[in-house]
DNA sequence: GTGGCGAACTGTACGCCGTCCAGCTATATT
DNA sequence: AATATAGCTGGACGGCGTACAGTTCGCCAC
């Protein structure tokens, strides 16, 4: 409540600058600041005001959710069908790196909007080049997603306190790689 | 409490007691249901009772997480060490899947308990009696339990309604052993 | 212009949460 | 029997998400 001015007054906001602001709390203050009264804080307004531009809080956070994925491009047209998954695989890694808060509630509530789908379309894709279809497709699916942000919840962790996290990020990363190399190397057949 | 018991009488809680209470109030009423209130209520307690045993909800549910892990059996000491993984990592996933609330938890904060430790230990000794040690060893041990809780956490979601749990758990499960196979066959060399 | 309407915002409040503090008391120690 | 201590209590604090009712502004029909 910016006080020059008065109470009726509008803001003029919009969903997308909830979500923006929403942004900006979750990287300053991480998950655990990330309430209703920061972000509206944030963008000088009543806590209750939001509730004008998103039904509740959950709603906010899916849909930051599916922006994060948003920075994912899709893959070439005319790539080889494993390299284009592990590129595919790898760029959604680095992404979910991008915004480590995120990660474990990828785990928690999953991703299913319109980003989740699209990247979903684009593994599926790639694997029917591959001539993997059908049930098949899905198995594999679902382990490329399950080992790719089961990794990023994994690498997101404090854990013990050691080594400078660099060092120890750069280690992980290959290790992501290789991992994701045997999973590729199986779903081939 | 218990209106039998006037103030300052005790009831003689142990931190025991307060674990089991508080594995029955997630198991009733989910995690979003574990709440210290709840705990103490089962326990017929004041909520502040219980800080006299724990130190605080994190060491509690630190405490519940690596106690679930606890009914994941050693391998038998004279396996094949593919065979001993492949069992040792099914058996958690059962394990994770038989306390759903908490599988979002063991990638938010992860495990460290002596339970987590025991098990980490138990993998590594199977690696290294396949000739994988050292880093390499390492790099497998995370991939296996990303793989595993990872695969955990995404069939513990809700997922979008179609056909029933049943059905749709009994597929997953198909698809967890294959993966798993996957990354076995990739860890051989 | 002007009247009215609906959307955006406000203050206030409710019911929860985790947790701290100060006191009381039943038990263990000497 | 006197004392210390551990286990519990009532009460409160600050913070959370969010519902409710009211106020006020921008816009559109007339």
């Amino acid at each position: 409540m910016d006080p020059r001015r008065t109470p009726g007054q509008r803001a003029g906001l919009s969903r997308e600058q909830v979500l923006a602001a929403a942004r900006d709390s979750l990287l300053e203050r991480g998950l655990s600041g990330l309430t209703m009264r920061a972000v509206a804080q944030r963008l000088g307004v009543a806590p209750n005001a939001l509730y004008s531009h998103v039904p509740d809080k959950a709603a906010l956070v899916e849909d930051l959710l599916d922006d994060a994925l948003g920075a994912v491009p899709d893959p070439p047209a005319d790539a080889d069908w494993r390299t284009g998954l592990r590129d595919l695989m790898a760029r959604t890694h680095a992404v979910l790196l991008d915004s480590p808060d995120l990660v474990p509630l990828y785990l928690g509530r999953g991703a299913r909007g319109p980003n989740a789908r699209r990247l979903g379309a684009g593994v599926l894709d790639l694997l029917a080049r591959g001539g993997v279809t059908g049930p098949e497709a899905q198995e594999a699916l679902r382990a490329l997603i399950v080992y790719t942000i089961g990794f990023a919840a994994f690498e997101v962790q404090p854990g013990p306190e050691d080594a400078d996290p660099g060092e120890r990020s750069a280690g992980l990363s290959g290790t992501f790689d290789r991992g994701l190399g045997w999973l590729l190397a199986g779903i081939g057949g």
